[in-house]
DNA sequence: CGCCGCATTGATCTTATTCAATCTGAGTGG
DNA sequence: CCACTCAGATTGAATAAGATCAATGCGGCG
């Protein structure tokens, strides 16, 4: 595991994701070794358009993968975390770009290669199938948040996500680190940072949160935060960060 | 071909599309033989929650794939036209319903027997991949659309979006025929009906297209219709529906 | 100290939703 | 055959939610 990295001036770096050694991935086992490649904070991993010659997973840091529209606003499609894929799907080019928001840390994997394993291992199109279903499910659930849920519940559900993802990885469900910026959480839910701000105060000032620095969300309701979702029952299909 | 078919007294029967030879699809054609099934209008192919036990290539009719809220707000993630597939990236159950839009025919093949023909078909498992990555694209292009795009845009956007569709199947690109209703085309877009008929009635004073009885769409002014869905450039990055 | 990026807060405006009424065409039954 | 019904579509008026415009606050870094 990488040591938490050489404090750099940036300002994103105070931003770092801890470095968690990267999940034991169905598809990471089955795959050649691939060689590490690190990005700093604010650089792009892969731009739309780029061919797609390597797919990558995340061993620490973090990237946001985004697509711009022709008028310049900005949809961020996932917020990729160690262990995370990217870079699957991407049929001869890129169809998103992936900019890392923090110094980080990814192994690569020629596709040429992968054809190549596929070839002998024949269970391996069958892992790089699953793995990119787990994403159009999770972009499924992004396209629900998205479309047809208000501002409080889409951050509430957001919250929730990564209280998820956080639990999943063995840390705090009620501590959040939040390793992106607000224009970053208004880009993923499809609001303006304004908004966001103002349902991060409204959840505050309602006691579902504490806010530390705009980067530590502590959940104090949990309950409540979920019904903030979901408008109904506190359970099931909500937002799910693709993990 | 399916002859067009015995006339119900189903309302949404008029609403039929032609049937056409499914493409030849890379998928299908190195898939083995797949059983026909007939589903009447109204009615679905599979449910959320259902075990995927199948998946299908539609042949002729049509299909919604959507997904409910626990609140009951319904969000259509895509119509499948013939030739396409669904049901493709369910892991062990469907995460959304698939209802058919008019009487429909599909060729249905048991997940069980892909998986078996994978070990032999090396290409199988990668073909299976780049159809999902397929949907992906298009569930992230629903996504852009969906979520910071004004209800004109996303009206425009989808129009587009099927007059691209029909030119590939060799259609007019200017007479549109649209097989589902306003409550459909709503929960596909994030919008209410009403916003939706308005939009169109717009489109229709401001001379972009002509409607007939709500079913036949007839664009006019393809640029302004492009320049009505993207703010700006009329060219890329738009709707594509998965195909 | 003062700049700069980011976040917050406030006031106003736009847009789509909501509620409600009307319209249309197709199927139904007298 | 015609009135009736019903589902889907359209249109209008009022409302609410978020975007936009604008100002201020905060914290780190030069």
């Amino acid at each position: 595991m990488l040591a938490t990295s050489h404090h750099t001036t940036e300002t994103a770096q105070r931003r770092n994701l801890p470095a968690l050694p990267p999940r034991t991935d169905d598809l990471t086992s089955s795959l050649p070794e691939g060689k590490s490649r690190v990005v700093s904070a604010k650089e792009h991993v892969y731009r739309e358009g780029d061919p797609a010659t390597h797919v990558y997973c995340v061993e620490a840091g973090h990237v946001c993968i985004y697509r711009v529209l022709p008028d310049g606003r900005r949809q961020i499609i996932n917020f990729a975390y160690p262990g995370d894929f990217i870079g699957l799907g991407a049929l001869r080019e890129h169809a998103a770009s992936a900019l890392a928001g923090a110094k980080t840390r990814l192994k690569s994997f020629p596709v040429a290669g992968l054809h190549e394993s596929a070839r002998h291992d024949t269970t391996l199109g069958l892992r790089l199938y699953t793995a990119v279903s787990e994403q159009l499910a999770a972009a499924h659930d992004l396209l629900m948040t998205v479309s047809h849920r208000s501002a409080s519940e889409r951050l509430a559900a957001f919250l929730l996500a990564l209280s998820r993802r956080n639990g999943r990885r063995g840390e705090s469900e009620c501590e959040i680190v939040l390793p992106m910026t607000r224009t970053d959480i208004a880009d993923f839910l499809g609001l303006t940072i304004e908004t966001v701000s103002r349902t991060f105060t409204k959840f505050r000032v309602e006691g579902l949160i504490d806010l530390e620095q705009c980067i530590l969300v502590t959940i104090r309701d949990l309950e409540a935060l979920g019904m903030a979702a979901g408008s109904g029952v506190p359970s099931e299909q909500q937002l799910k960060l693709a993990s």
